[in-house]
DNA sequence: GTTCGCTCCGTGAACGTTCACGGCCAGTTT
DNA sequence: AAACTGGCCGTGAACGTTCACGGAGCGAAC
């Protein structure tokens, strides 16, 4: 344990070992290992078994210094919700930033999910690209193009939603079963007594919102017999229906002890709350973050938040479709993110991890509209330090 | 936006530009560049001027592939409690791999936080490292070792701990504040009427614990007026002492409406109360997650465990090192993970994330101990799908 | 004046790949 | 028989660095 010169790890072996065993030229190894043409199937299948016998890997740095153009990876989201798509863009951008010059990213936008995303899928299979990060608004009607997509090697990574039915190298979301149960348990948990709680969403229709009602359903009565699932409030995204059936939805229960909105954009169901004087008796708990909601979590109108962590979500992503094409290690296909409880006691902290990320962008995003008004639960300090345990 | 040839970043400038632009050789260029003597003091300065102000930047692959020897990083851990710094290691492991063979780690292991690692830490200096990870169980006996390292410009991260007076690149912390609020909120909102909550820690005059209580003490009344701060039980890391002091603690305050347990190892505790028949009254915070704790989580006697995530620990302290180590990027100096709040709806994704770092290894180390039994809350089934919304 | 030593600098060979080029040998066409 | 074709393969030059070697210049010691 002492000296132990750490020994080398042998010289790992390379091209021309395999050509040197094989008696022939690192030329045809190259051709037989890149599948590239004028090379007799023969020699090629006895380089391709020597190659794995010996286990073989590419010197990578040796590869990008040769043909220096770099491995290509589009990206393809919506640009509403903004904050949401940035965050996720972020992610991808500080995942892929340790791997510059021999990674280039190109980020394409188009409206809405599901609006405009096929286009750019095309076009960017047309002009070539090594690699595909996209938000599969509608998977039916992208099935085609991905099947494509495959038969081209070119592998494609879902975020935040999922086109499970099409190959694709591997998905990565939030749980949205999971997000509806960690919901449901909070407000189960939150809230004392009996009665009923309502659930809003989008559409129903769509499947991680139908998902995220299961996954609610399954732990609110769990965590709280005395609670039931009231009314179902689908909001189609709209600001103006949102706040109109949350007021309508208030009024006809007069009882309701608990909100869980499910939607990206909580405010109208939230304004409509204050307006109507419920929020007191409501135990709210929402989903997502943005600059608006801060302020509610701090004064503890809204409970707590199920974060779905875009930026992790780009990270998770990026890394996994980058090491697929270096090395084709392929991860497990549907990597699952942790959503975040935000809660007034650990905002701050979610917040400046959110923040932190821009230190090449714009910079205010969240932080720095609300600056140190009310004391966020007083930063430690120093204090007399001895040994520590986790 | 359609053609677009994705223009060439215009061949990033290298070290024969430099040569040809000062007519002289690469030999100087790259002596003056990487500090080595056999160099005038006029030659050097006058490269260094022309590099900085082309933005020269060296080209990783070239110098990998050149001299061969790739960076050493060595990690010195305490090996208990295992499964958190195995989950540590873990995490570092997997963020180092897709940096193999340009990075090599070498991981160290001594018996106990603070207990053994400064000779450790000689022998790095000694052997010579590039950069450490280091959790530093005695700050101020670390000191003159974190100056030498200092001095001689070997970059050190801190991780779980922190030794804040001392000079290193940055630390990596669930912060312990933080740590102590979320317990104290959720203790809070959990928890319904009036009364006392018990606070178990190891040692008080630790700072991290003493950060966790203060934590604690700010979120707990202020999301619940009608707790206050009960029995404060210092257990000094000790199976024995931790379960007759719980005992003693349960019997008497037979009022105690909740505990926060913030040792790592809660299990006496948690035993102590099962037997004197107090769990039925009794809201349970735990911190950290380990296999004995999983079971209690699902049955809900443990209402929620805060997690300080050593894997994500690990892998932002690797990332951070290596880029540092590599291009001089520097991070704030203080990262901080935010903790999960593990509950029962989302224990089943916790464990399969930690469960999936194990492609390498033994494998069965949370979830495989507790099969199938106990339906985890029903799979998400496949539905109808049509359009998603995050 | 030769030898030695020292400082500073240029030279060229690696490192493991990729790729364009050209060569050889079969078989086929003029 | 010469010329052409195409399949298969070897050759060698790059890519941007690092590093060992050696040489030019210059002053000091013999």
């Amino acid at each position: 344990m002492a000296r132990e010169p750490k020994l080398r790890p042998a010289a790992p072996i390379g091209i021309k070992d395999i050509a040197r065993e094989l008696g022939i030229s690192i030329g045809t190894v190259d051709r037989a290992l890149n599948g590239k043409p004028d090379i007799s199937a023969a020699t090629r299948a006895r380089v391709l078994d020597l190659a794995k016998q010996l286990g073989y890997t590419p010197n990578l740095a040796a590869r990008y210094l040769q043909s220096r153009k770099p491995v290509r990876i589009s990206v393809h989201l919506p640009h509403r919700i903004a904050l949401f798509w940035d965050a996720l863009r972020d992610g991808i951008r500080e995942a892929a930033a340790p791997f510059a010059p021999a990674l280039d990213v190109d980020y394409r936008t188009y409206p809405c999910l599901g609006d405009g995303d096929i286009p750019l899928l095309e076009q960017a299979l047309a002009d070539g690209t090594d690699g595909l990060i996209i938000a599969p608004g509608n998977p039916s009607a992208l099935a085609p193009h991905l099947r494509e997509a495959a038969r081209r090697n070119i592998p494609v990574v879902c975020v935040v939603t999922d086109a499970p039915d099409s190959p694709r190298l591997l998905s990565v979301s939030a749980d949205p079963f999971t997000v509806g149960a960690v919901a449901g348990e909070l407000l189960g948990r939150f809230t004392a007594g009996t009665g009923q709680v309502g659930f809003f969403t989008g559409w129903l229709a769509t499947q991680d919102h139908a998902d995220k009602l299961r996954g609610f359903v399954s732990s609110l009565s769990a965590s709280n017999p005395g609670l039931s699932l009231g009314p179902i409030i689908e909001a189609h995204d709209d600001e103006r229906e949102a706040h109109r059936r949350a007021r309508d939805v208030l009024r006809a229960h007069p009882q309701l002890k608990g909100l869980y909105v499910s939607t990206v954009n909580s405010m109208p169901v939230l304004r409509a709350a204050e307006q109507e004087g419920r929020l007191e008796g409501l135990t709210v708990v929402t989903t997502d973050l943005f600059p608006e909601l801060v302020d509610w979590i701090r004064t503890g109108r809204v409970a707590a938040t199920v974060y779905q962590r875009p930026l992790t979500q780009g990270r998770v992503a990026l890394q996994a479709l980058y090491q697929f094409l270096q090395r084709r290690h392929r991860m497990p296909d549907s990597q699952r993110v942790v959503p975040y409880v935000v809660m007034r006691s650990n905002l701050d902290l979610v917040l400046e991890r959110l923040s932190v990320d821009h230190r090449s962008g714009d910079g205010d995003r969240m932080v720095a509209r609300r600056p140190e008004k009310r004391p966020p639960a007083a930063k430690p300090r120093p204090t007399t330090r001895r040994r520590t345990n986790p």
